[in-house]
This record gives structure tokens, C-alpha cells and sequence, in this order.
RNA sequence: GGAGAGAUGGCAGAGUGGUUGAAUGCGGUGGUCUUGAAAACCAUUGUGCCGCGAGGUACCGGGGGUUCGAAUCCCUCUCUCUCCGCCA
């Protein structure tokens, strides 16, 4: 969520406007007239306030003194200011309320060096890894080749969970160990601390990372014991730091997790979901850094180098995305997308999404540290997968597919794995 | 699942309904002393909101109530801990 000082910054709306291609004035009018009117209200509540306890206090001494009367008559007086400020209070919350739902509406404004643009087609693409690979005779989609050496079963998925919730078996099972195995190792080389979270989060803690209220239905819901399966590891790995006021000495706070991710996906169906494109539940590691606000474009192009290092191991063709205002998320102020090249579909798969959020998510999970000055400020949090699992297993699978159908493990994972080919 | 106890500042731990934002200890910060350090001593040390400032106001798990006045009394919700049972 925006801050109230960005949502008063003319600059700051204005690029937000421009870079989204979206008009926010009227929300954002709304918000200011709302902002100056809960000022008001709330000069006058302390004002009657400190009246009453003021009175409060000469009430007290007069009865000391034993001075009923005039102690009763101060009474009476007390209970017209509580009336007044009961009604007042009111007045506030509602207006806090009505501001907090607005605030709520406003997505993050996306950095300078973001392209203008509605949707993906007006992504740019700042890298590419070299030439994809044509379509070629006799090459297999990885939902056949995970058939072929039974690696994974999508029909016993559903005869179990239902569609989406695929059944890795024997090598495939292994495959996936591995890779978690070799990014957390591969992160954690790189300074990231390892964490094994809850998978199952609280309200607050949805509501910290905002995907409670706006996201409420792309979480599966435990309604018996109100708890939501996380959807990335970055829900419960931030909310860590909810409420917190941390050193400035420890940034950059950098932390990874691998979880498993749940994702209803209502709506979704056809051909992009099939086999590993797009599941209700799927492996990812992640990771989170928070840092000082000077520090966070540094850290984002660091954080993007990182996985650029991860790819490169894979021996996988890749792309990085800077995605344009309309397509930046929510929260977001600059998303680099990592894209694999699925050589039998023949088109790109979103494998790391690495985004720096500025002060957006901090503001509502109230994480802040304490500057020079001694003033609190608000942090700056990034997070990025690193990476997630089905899409480059999909593309593992198939651009390393020989000919006669084998496949070959890229050597950097093969210690992870246990072995080097799957025939 | 059964029984009980509790929730107070970074931590530990007090708190008769009336200058209590809250004793005390530890920790943190600054200082004195010292060649330096330790010790000792002195001072300082929560967060939000309003205000240029002085200052004001709110917050003792959440919500509600009683009262002129609530950390303190009442109701309610949530959470945590201990014991028993069950269990990887």
C-alpha cells in the first residue's frame, strides 16, 4: 500500500498514471480529501479528550477535598465531552476505514526506468541467452516424455487430489529433490539464510503480504482453523519481519525458503495448463531481501544477476523481461520476469519473477528500522524465485532430449540429483 | 480431546480504580573515570497520530462494558504455557 506522503506526491501520481497507463486521479482525490478531513477530526477528539481528562483530574482532587457538589457538577460535564468524543471516534474510524479500503485500490508506482505500456506486449526484453532452438521432427512435449519414463503421473494426481496436483514418481521424484536441494545450496552460498516456514499462514500474516483481501480467492481457504496455504514461500518468509523495527546494521536482510506453493487458479483451463505449464500445487524456492531504501536498486540488480548465474547452470535458453507498467504487479515498482524456452511448445514459460517493492509491502507490514536521525523508516523489500520448479523441469526435459529420447542432466545439478541421464 | 494457569515496554518482572507511559533488574545508547578495556558511577533509552514548535492524544493480547476517571472491575474473543490422553 501507498504511503499517505506518496499519495500527496503530484510527481509520484503522475508517473503512476503515466507508467500503468491507468487514470488513479479519483481514487487518489478521494484519498487526499479523506486524509484532511481525518486530520481535522482527529485535532478535534484530542482536543476533547484532554478536556475530559483534564476535568477528570479536578474531579478527583475535589473529591479528595471532599468538595461533593462542585465535583458533581464537573461530573455532568465530563459525560457531555464523552458523548462528543464517542461521536467523534465514530467519525475517525469510519474515516480510516473508507481511506484504508481507497489505499488498498492503488497499485505500487512503477520505477522510472519502467516502459509505459498496458500489458505484456509491451514488455521489454532486456536479455536474451542466445537462439531459441526451431521445432524439430520427433521432439516430445515433457508431459509425453515425463509419460515415457514414467517420471510423472498427472492421472493418478487426480485420482488422488484432482487435476493439477501431479504425482512425481521414481526419477522425477528425485529430479525434484535435487533441484531444491541445489538452489537452496546455490542461495545460501550467496549469503541467504535458509528457512523452512510454515506452510499454512494466519490472516494478518495474508493480509501483510497483501494477498488478504484483494487476492482472497487464489487461496485455498482452511475454514475449519482459518488458515490459508501460502502461495509462495515470500508469505510467510516476510512476514517474519511483520511489525518489526530491525538494526539498520543487518541489511541486506536476505533470506530463502523452498516450500511447496498453492494456487487455485480458478478460471484457468486449455492447453497452458497442461502438464507442468500451470498447477494448483507446485515446488519453488525463493528469495527475500530487505534493505535500506538507498541500497534497493543495487540489491534488485544483484538479486537478478543471481538467478541470471542459476539459469546459466541449467543450461536452459532463457530471457529477462522488464515488464511494463501495466503488467508490473500490484505491488511492485520494478519486475524483471525470467523466462525459459519450451523447445516443443515452442514458447516462453515464466520461471522467476524478481521485483523490488519498494516501501509498498513494508508500509503494511509496518517494517521499518531507524536511521541516522534516529527516526523510523520505512524498508525497502525484494523478493524473487530462485526458482520454481515445474516449468524448468518442463523445459529441462525438453531441450535436453536427444534423439533417441534419453535425457541429459546438465552437469551442474548432477551431485544433486544422483544421476546424469534419464533413458 | 480433558483439566488448569497466563497475556504488561527489547527481555525479565512489579503494579491498592485517580499526575502510571507504567516500579525494579538486565540489555541498548551517551558521558565521567582509565594509556586502553573492564568495573563503578551519572544520564538517557517504546510506538502511532496531530502540531513549525511548545505540546497534545492514543496504546499494558483484540473487541465491548461499568465509572467523572480503568493496566487495575465486568463480559467476550483470540493466543500462549503447564499437566493428562492421543500421536510422527
Amino acid at each position: 500500500m501507498l504511503t499517505l506522503k506518496q499519495v500527496w506526491d503530484e510527481e509520484a501520481i503522475q508517473q503512476l498514471n503515466d507508467k500503468r497507463k491507468k487514470d488513479f486521479s479519483e481514487i487518489v482525490s478521494q484519498i487526499r480529501s479523506n486524509d484532511e478531513s481525518r486530520k481535522k477530526t482527529q485535532q478535534e477528539l484530542d482536543n476533547c479528550l484532554q478536556q475530559a481528562n483534564i476535568i477528570s483530574k479536578q474531579v478527583g482532587e475535589l473529591f479528595k477535598k471532599k468538595e461533593i457538589e462542585a465535583a458533581n457538577e464537573l461530573k455532568a460535564k465530563s459525560s457531555e465531552l464523552k458523548e462528543q468524543s464517542k461521536g467523534l471516534q465514530e467519525q475517525l474510524r469510519a474515516i480510516e476505514d473508507s481511506m484504508q479500503q481507497l489505499l488498498y485500490k492503488i497499485p505500487n508506482v512503477p520505477h522510472t526506468s519502467v516502459a509505459a505500456g498496458v500489458d505484456e506486449s509491451d514488455n521489454e526484453v532486456v536479455f536474451e541467452s542466445g537462439d531459441t532452438p526451431a521445432k524439430e521432427e520427433g521432439l516430445l512435449p515433457h508431459w509425453e516424455l515425463a509419460k515415457k519414463h514414467n517420471l510423472i503421473d498427472f492421472e493418478l494426481g487426480v485420482k488422488i487430489a484432482g487435476a493439477g496436483f501431479p504425482l512425481y514418481i521414481d526419477k522425477g521424484a528425485r529430479l525434484q529433490r535435487g533441484l531444491i536441494n541445489f538452489f537452496l545450496d546455490y542461495n545460501t552460498e550467496a549469503g541467504y539464510k535458509e528457512y523452512l516456514p510454515p506452510f499454512f499462514v494466519n490472516e494478518a500474516s495474508g493480509i501483510g503480504t497483501g494477498n488478504l483481501p484483494d487476492k482472497e480467492g487464489q487461496m485455498y481457504h482452511m475454514q475449519l482453523d482459518d488458515l490459508y496455504a501460502i502461495p509462495t514461500a515470500e508469505v510467510p518468509v516476510t512476514n517474519i519481519f511483520r511489525d518489526d523495527i530491525v538494526d539498520a546494521a543487518t541489511f541486506p536482510i536476505k533470506c530463502t525458503a523452498y516450500t511447496p506453493c498453492f494456487r487455485r487458479e480458478a478460471g484457468s483451463y486449455g492447453a497452458h495448463v497442461r502438464g507442468l505449464n500451470r498447477l494448483h500445487q507446485f515446488e519453488k524456492v525463493e528469495i527475500v531481501q530487505i534493505t535500506h531504501p538507498d541500497a534497493s536498486y543495487d540489491t534488485h540488480g544483484e538479486m537478478v544477476e543471481h538467478v541470471k548465474g542459476l539459469m546459466e547452470k541449467l543450461e536452459l535458453p532463457y530471457r529477462i523481461l522488464r515488464l511494463c507498467g501495466g503488467d508490473t504487479t500490484f505491488a511492485s515498482a520494478l519486475t524483471y520476469d525470467f523466462e525459459v524456452w519450451s523447445r516443443a511448445q515452442q514458447r516462453w514459460l515464466e520461471v522467476s519473477s524478481v521485483s523490488n517493492f519498494e516501501t509498498f509491502q513494508a508500509n503494511r507490514l509496518k517494517l521499518r528500522y531507524k536511521d541516522e536521525n534516529g527516526k523510523t523508516q520505512l524498508c525497502h523489500t525484494l523478493n524473487g524465485s530462485a526458482l520454481a520448479l515445474p516449468r524448468i523441469v518442463a523445459a529441462l526435459l525438453e531441450n535436453h532430449q536427444n534423439p533417441d529420447g534419453s535425457i541429459d542432466i546438465p552437469k551442474a545439478i548432477v551431485p544433486h540429483v544422483g544421476f546424469d541421464k534419464i533413458s
